[in-house]
DNA sequence: GTCTATAGAAGGATAGAC
DNA sequence: GTCTATCCTTCTATAGAC
């Protein structure tokens, strides 16, 4: 049945890719997959020959999904200010369904740094920047930004959402000692972080 | 000989924690850290009955040498402003010499939480808070840090120098593409993230 | 396509000689 | 303290029945 080999196939992949988000490659088990997805170790074998295999699918369909979801910003006809809020709102909300899965990306690119350089391949950093000074010449003047100076603005941008995920663990322990909420903490995040950037970024 | 058994104990510790740094708990295995070390697994037995407690201390060790890394801005002589850049340039050259620590250190907090709250169970958060009170308080005013604001500074703060180790695969891989040097990248880190923190909490 | 059973390898841990 | 040999469990992977 055509069928149900699909739904089997979409089963295993969306166990994997928890399991794999959860535990990494490491500490994954097929095993684990398997009762996840309510058959048995042979099963996965036979769609995905190997635990590897498996690995690469899930990995390389998060890497794609998550390349999609910054695509909007360079389309979105608003002004950098507006589009930098625009970002850390979206974002933030995304990471906040998905936690987990920054350390998971960065975790596996270390193990294996070639297989992100694949999956760059198709992406072209040149044009983005020329993109980005055709729509935002003179904001990106104003604020001291040019070729020389984006690769740490753009890192800052991202270390501002994305670390408050990576280090969940640590944030927590310390809030908890101080009688604070973490997701109170990345509620207001949204916000935080898009004006801290902004008053960062203007001279 | 005992001058003999400090030196093997030695030798296992400084292997297991290059390993286990490198590896992950769940990547590292016994072998590799006994042959990292000149030895034999059972030997390691001999030492740290098992590989959990072997982490264990490999972990705390590491940890608490982190901590003590981040007392000296709670002493130094100097305004806010110049805390800030000392810091930087402290923490990132620190970071050159173990970028592999933090990946390391958010993965096994995350794998177990309670570990990292053993630990900060020394650690007065509070008290912390009226000390930078005590020392800046007309500074912090003026920078809008207030109680309430303050972890949200704070994980800027981290944020700032911590993500470009932590995302080191990733931005290596783009900057490959755009011709840029990832060490340059990071020396000039140093200077990039005490001026732009500093121009995002100057208002 | 899906299952049970099992092969085969790897890794953590221990026994026992020296 | 240190080594060799080996046990035992866990895990990936395959064979073969249905």
């Amino acid at each position: 049945m055509i069928e149900n080999e699909k739904q089997t196939d979409k089963k295993i992949f969306e166990s994997a890719t928890e399991v794999f988000v959860e535990k990494g490659m490491d500490g994954a088990r097929m095993q684990d997959i398997a009762s996840h997805a309510g058959i048995n170790k042979a099963l996965l074998h036979y769609y995905y020959r190997t635990k590897e295999q498996l690995f690469n699918a899930v990995f390389e369909k998060t890497v794609g999904e998550i390349l999609q979801k910054f695509a909007p910003v360079f389309d979105e006809n608003l002004s950098l200010e507006d589009k930098i809020k625009f970002f850390y709102r979206e974002h933030i909300t995304f990471l906040q369904k998905n936690p987990k899965l920054p350390l998971f990306l960065l975790n596996e690119v270390r193990r294996n740094p070639a297989r992100i350089k694949k999956l760059l391949r198709s992406v072209n950093i040149m044009s983005l920047w020329e993109t980005l000074e055709k729509q935002h010449g003179h904001e990106l003047k104003e604020m001291n930004i040019t070729r020389e100076t984006l690769p740490q603005v753009i890192s800052s941008v991202a270390a501002l959402s994305v670390f408050p995920f990576v280090a969940k663990g640590i944030l927590e322990a310390i809030f908890e000692k101080a009688g604070l909420n973490y997701d109170d903490y990345i509620e207001k995040r949204k916000v935080f972080a898009a004006e801290f950037l902004i008053r960062a970024l203007k001279k």
